[in-house]
DNA sequence: ATCCGAACCTGACGGC
DNA sequence: TGCCGTCAGGTTCGGA
């Protein structure tokens, strides 16, 4: 479910509402989703802990704490809101920690797919070791991308999902930023031209900032952590618009499946 | 090294 | 109604 722009959002929605607090006890449902923690020794790692800030990279989610960092990842269907009441765990709510400001910070997951670790002060999180470029915070030129991009034979899309290239991008924004583009998914990344690859460092960013801007996109899962949707899926300009009329070009959006995942384009407007 | 498909899960939706 | 197949915003793993 979420990319960059959804964890963006979440991680500022929850910013102000958590930092400050101090953790007071912790539960967790699904004891897979901690691996290879376990609930009993997370819970106790983390009681009486204060959160000291809560920052994103790629699409990880790290809570800053006195004595280390909660690394979240949301995968598919995971949410992160705050909310008070009820003592117990409700549908679909996979980690609670009770916060001294009487709310709590709750981990939703449909799918369970999610993961969420620990890691002490000084223990290097693993996770983030090979992750790539972070979109909006550093500024990429197109002879940089395209000496990344000389050694991959693999089609252009593909390879905008891999993390340890730029970290964020997702299915929905890969598909945005090569229309934007005007390149076409299938196009061996090495083949991209010294041209090409300026344009995908100029609207990559682009193409996220502009969902930040819009609270992410809603399609099914997504909610911000107020409950409300985002609205950047009304700014699609080809994810799920298979057959529908391009927005430059007027010829139908096509979709295409590449390592198992839907992209979509146009066939005009992004020729190999 | 590289690439593909399967796997990890649950739920929504369309077709019959 | 209900059953079945398909699909979903992500990542990892094993085998070819």
């Amino acid at each position: 479910m979420p990319e960059l722009p959804e964890v963006e959002t979440v991680v500022r929605a929850i910013r102000p509402i958590i930092v400050g607090t101090t953790i007071l006890r912790a539960e967790f449902s699904v004891p897979r989703q901690l691996e290879p923690q376990s609930p009993r020794r997370l819970s106790s790692s983390l009681r009486n802990q204060k959160i000291v800030g809560v920052t994103r990279r790629g699409k990880y989610i790290l809570v800053q704490l006195e004595r280390g960092v909660l690394l979240i990842h949301l995968r598919m269907s995971g949410r992160l809101y705050t909310r008070a009441g009820e003592n117990r765990l409700a549908a679909h709510e996979r980690a609670r920690w009770w916060l001294s400001n009487g709310l709590s910070l709750v981990f939703n997951d449909v799918r369970t797919l999610g993961t969420i670790r620990y890691f002490k002060s000084g223990e290097e999180l693993e996770p983030l070791r090979d992750m790539g470029w972070e979109p909006l915070e550093e500024t990429i030129s197109g002879s940089e991308l395209q000496r990344e991009l000389r050694a991959r034979s693999m089609a252009i899309k593909p390879v905008l999902l891999d993390q340890s290239l730029w970290a964020g991008i997702g299915n929905i924004y890969a598909s945005e930023a090569l229309w934007e583009a005007k390149i076409h998914p299938a196009k061996p990344a090495k083949k991209l031209t010294h041209a090409e690859c300026d344009r995908l460092t100029r609207f990559v960013p682009m193409v996220l900032s502009r969902a930040i801007d819009q609270g992410g996109s809603t399609l099914r899962d997504f909610m911000r952590p107020d409950g409300t949707a985002g609205s950047y899926q009304h700014e699609f300009r080809v994810y799920d618009r298979e057959a529908d009329p391009c927005l430059r070009c007027n010829s139908p959006i096509v979709k295409l499946v590449q390592s198992q995942r839907s992209t979509y384009y146009c066939k005009n407007c992004q020729k190999k």
